[in-house]
DNA sequence: AAAGATAGTAATTGATTACTTTCTAAAATC
DNA sequence: GATTTTAGAAAGTAATCAATTACTATCTTT
């Protein structure tokens, strides 16, 4: 008995939750590649032989753990996009609630981008890929009403309208990772955002505010 | 005598530039993270101990790579901008030489993204850092110069539009290391660029293209 | 051509890692 | 309450990797 007392016999499921969550932790302040079964374990205080009663092997984990983070934040981005009617508005509600969402878990894309990166296929990789399609397909059906309703112009490039919003949370997300300050990213979110509304929305002679 | 003969002496310099550009080679293909001192020797027809002669340790190979591919795309993005008197026009330049650089090593982006992920702060870390800076300054000092000649509005978010144009193209490379697709990128580019533009340009009544 | 410096090989080392095996404690089931 | 099933500990294994060591071939210099 070394340190702390044995701990409470928890059911497969509950252990498996455990397991994602304490990956998730992990990965907010290490790169998740330096991420051990170890590591994992000491997490939960647990041996480290005692995971693989759980999970066939650590692929197996990362998959679990890549698709909780990718239910999570669907989750996060339509419950802030919720009630609003504009489409323009709801484009800003998740942008912003994917920036929060990443903010509380900086670990999601540390792990995303580090499974992304990768050259070989992994059925880890096959679920963010899916994610992301998801994604683009519901902000293209979006811009689609934004523009039959004349908030969005109709000769915008719906495509490139597209990429540009989830490369610029991807790139913000980047730079805040980079600079190690999730706070200094939600404040610049909304300025960020009023020039890619700028871009895409239809012109206006202006606004008032000045 | 197993495969091939031994390879012809070289000076330590000649063996430290041709060891950068295996490690440029093999991160095009390879998570970056997997590239081992023995992957890389192999790459050169080199033992693995040889690396050794002329680095202390694999840190330092790293931090050789990063460095060479900081001043690579420095240079390739100032030689897109040259003679060119629009700030504007230089933005774009700047952002299609970049998108170009990239797609035409593929591994950069990889390599970047890799270490800069990580939270320790490592040398190498600081070098890729020490860029995103300058890269931001330059950018900066730009958008200032498009205010003065009235090509972008007074009241544009400086900021916040050098944090998107940097954000912009990570998000876009990322999304391309994704797809795997880099020719994909450099056409879509372009037309994520005209978007950006539109955001940060002082309004126009029309193109008269329509 | 001899001597010294340098760049290479081949083999090894110590640390780390994912995964396994053996055994024990705790629940769950009967 | 006895039996069976399951979750965990503890120790071990094979593989991998960065780094080292002992030695050798190849340049350079005089």
């Amino acid at each position: 008995m070394r340190s702390g007392t044995r701990p409470k016999n928890l059911s497969a499921d509950e252990r498996r939750s455990a397991t994602v969550e304490a990956v998730v932790d992990l990965a907010a302040l290490t790169n998740p590649a330096e991420i051990t079964t170890a590591a994992i374990a000491k997490h939960m205080n647990l041996t480290q032989g005692a995971l693989f009663r759980h999970f066939p092997n650590k692929e197996a984990i990362w998959q679990a753990v890549i698709k909780w983070m990718a239910v999570r934040l669907m989750v996060q981005i339509e419950k802030a996009a919720e009630g609003i009617r504009s489409p323009l508005e709801v484009m800003q509600a998740m942008f912003l609630g994917h920036v929060d969402f990443v903010a509380a878990h900086p670990g999601v894309p540390r792990m995303l981008f580090g499974e992304l990166q990768g050259a070989k296929t992994t059925p880890a990789k096959r679920l963010a890929h899916a994610m992301l399609k998801q994604y683009a397909t519901r902000l293209n059906a979006l811009i689609e009403t934004g523009k039959s309703c004349g908030e969005l112009p109709l000769e915008l490039d719906s495509d490139a309208a597209t990429t540009l919003f989830i490369g610029t949370i991807q790139g913000l997300v980047m730079q805040s990772l980079i600079a190690g300050d999730m706070a200094q990213m939600r404040a610049d979110v909304p300025r960020v955002f009023a020039i890619y509304r700028r871009g895409i929305a239809t012109a206006q002679v202006d606004k008032g505010d000045r």
